[in-house]
DNA sequence: CCTGGAAACGTAACCGATAACGATTGCAGT
DNA sequence: ACTGCAATCGTTATCGGTTACGTTTCCAGG
């Protein structure tokens, strides 16, 4: 076993082999002007040191790095599941990824916290980024590619069909007779929380059923958010037949909130989601949900963000992917008292 | 909107703020030896220009970077579930964190992969390492935790019972009668793979039953591994009532083969996964299964790394968590003719 | 007025690597 | 032997930031 805690530089692999340190980058990224005999001698110098170049100290100095970014600022399911999307993309693309979470998982979700770290990385670090669920639009020397970004965006990003996810979802409960339809809302500074509102409405308004603002509740994707909306819908006299919450986890929940009260699902109660994230399929009763492949929407964001940065993008910047309805357990036909 | 296209280097500030950049560099990182008057200079200068330092250029000088590193070779539910605890422990410690994850998802496993990459990290950027499933020891200037680590590791490392686990998973089998039980291995290079056998052959000879090799099928983790084993162990005359395979991921594909071959699970088969990823409770049937926690692998592994860190750590160096035997629709007893 | 010493700040080396450029060498052609 | 070109390789500037060290400024004390 070879003693080997101290760092092994390119100098020091210059040194045993005799040459410059140039003459060792030239060997290691394989470029013209080395004859074969020096090549040699810098490999099993390499070899002999165990060598490995810094990824940090090149990319200071190339352009280039082959290697892309993602910042998200929370890792849960809907994290996980774009994040395989994002992995499957890059397979054997030549491009290695580096994920970028910080330490302030829970609150101080301050505006600036994606800008910074994307500066941090993009000035040499990453030739290109995917942000998740970004808080504002991003300002970068690379290319940046947002999945579900924010409302009015106008920079390259991989969004749902949110609109036609959320119609859907309304359009079912209405079909299974509900009229009172409560909604718990997203973030309202992202495209998608906007469009999943929209839909409710649009559905509603399509069925001539009037909406009523008491009925709507002001979240903010955050799970733990959706726990006093419910738990305020729930309790009032005229508590709705239904409740559509913009994201699974919300939903899930409003399941939590709904068990505590005593009230059953979907006897009592049907509850909808969306994103289809795996909990939800595994819960009692199942969650009826709207599908939005989150691995799906990474896989798209990482092709997209290959070919811009090597210039080849030739598609729409805007991707929207379509959304299907999951029926499971968790929906219903009111019971005939609550139709009234 | 400034235009901000242009990276903004610490030079910049300098150069707006009419000062050198090493008075920048005091003022970002708050050391001592600055007028008042020359801070508040600077601090405007980079508001002006939204300066952000450069988290690769910095790196590079200094020894601490308050990142830890995490370095994956796949990525499916077992290290998302792993990443899930790492963020919770490190959540508002003051560290960062980077995954690194490679193009190569799937083949070219290639012996020197983590160590490649963990040397071109740790060399500046990280301040530390967690490891999942590594393929060999690592060498590295800074701490690393290994999350499973090699057969006969003797670092810091992470890990469930293994040896209990897969003792209860097969006298599960045993308790319900069966006799016969397939077991398809894991990479044996794992102590992980190695201590599950070791638990097969325990159980099986605790019940008195002997041991038979042609009953055992050599995988290696990846699910598709499993595969051709599966269809070898279940298209043999004398197949086996019961298999028990080394994860969830392995497991999952028995159930696949087993119904491409017309097999009724638990009827004609019973299978027994390790792992308790997600996915194995929303199958249907349900995947018996052995619980490691992955959440708790990764939060203990990042909680023993953040010490490793700071030099603060004064518990074992090996961590072995506890296991548990989640029972789902995937077992039952042998039908009486498979007993024999 | 002079001196000492601390505070404030700039200069330049340095971290590890890359790349433009220039210098050297080898070899073929005359 | 001499020129010319290409192959080979070292020197040096550079990336963006940090820090050791040296210099200047300023003020209190003698």
């Amino acid at each position: 076993m070879i003693e080997a805690n101290a760092p092994v530089t390119m100098s020091d692999v210059a040194r045993i082999a005799g040459v410059s340190t140039a003459t060792v980058s030239r060997v290691v990224n394989g470029h013209y002007g080395v004859s074969a005999r020096t090549i040699a001698q810098v490999r099993t110098a390499i070899q002999e040191l165990g060598y490995e170049s810094s990824l940090v100290a090149s990319s200071l100095r190339r352009s280039r790095t082959n290697v892309l970014g993602l910042v998200a600022h929370s890792f849960q399911s809907y994290t996980a599941e774009v994040l395989k999307g994002v992995m499957k993309a890059l397979s054997r693309s030549g491009f290695d990824l580096i994920i970028y979470a910080n330490s302030d998982l829970y609150g101080s979700y301050s505006e600036g916290w994606e800008q910074r770290h994307l500066t941090r990385l993009s000035g040499t670090l990453t030739d290109g980024c995917i942000v998740v669920t970004p808080w504002g639009e991003m300002r970068s020397r690379t290319p940046v590619v947002a999945i579900d970004p924010v409302r009015g965006s106008t920079g390259p990003s991989v969004m749902a069909d949110n609109l036609a996810g959320a119609t859907t979802a309304v359009a079912h409960l209405l079909d299974l007779g509900h009229r009172r339809i409560g909604f718990i809302a997203g973030r309202d500074s992202l495209a998608s929380a906007w469009s999943r509102e929209e839909g409710y409405r649009a559905a509603l308004d399509g069925a001539g059923v009037p909406v009523d603002p008491t009925l709507i509740g002001r979240g903010d994707f955050n799970p733990e958010s959706a726990v006093p909306l419910a738990r305020a819908l729930l309790q009032r006299p005229d508590r709705p037949s239904a409740i559509f919450a913009a994201s699974d986890g919300m939903a899930l929940k409003v399941l939590e909130v709904a068990r505590e009260l005593g009230l059953a699902v979907p006897g009592d109660l049907s509850v909808v989601g969306f994103d289809n994230i795996p909990e939800s399929a595994s819960t009692e009763p199942g969650l009826t949900t709207v599908d939005q492949s989150m691995y799906q929407l990474g896989y798209e964001a990482a092709r997209m963000l290959k070919s811009l940065v090597t210039g080849e993008w030739d598609e729409p910047n805007q991707i929207v992917l379509p959304t299907s309805l999951v029926v499971r357990g968790s929906t219903a036909a009111p019971t005939s008292d609550q139709r009234r």
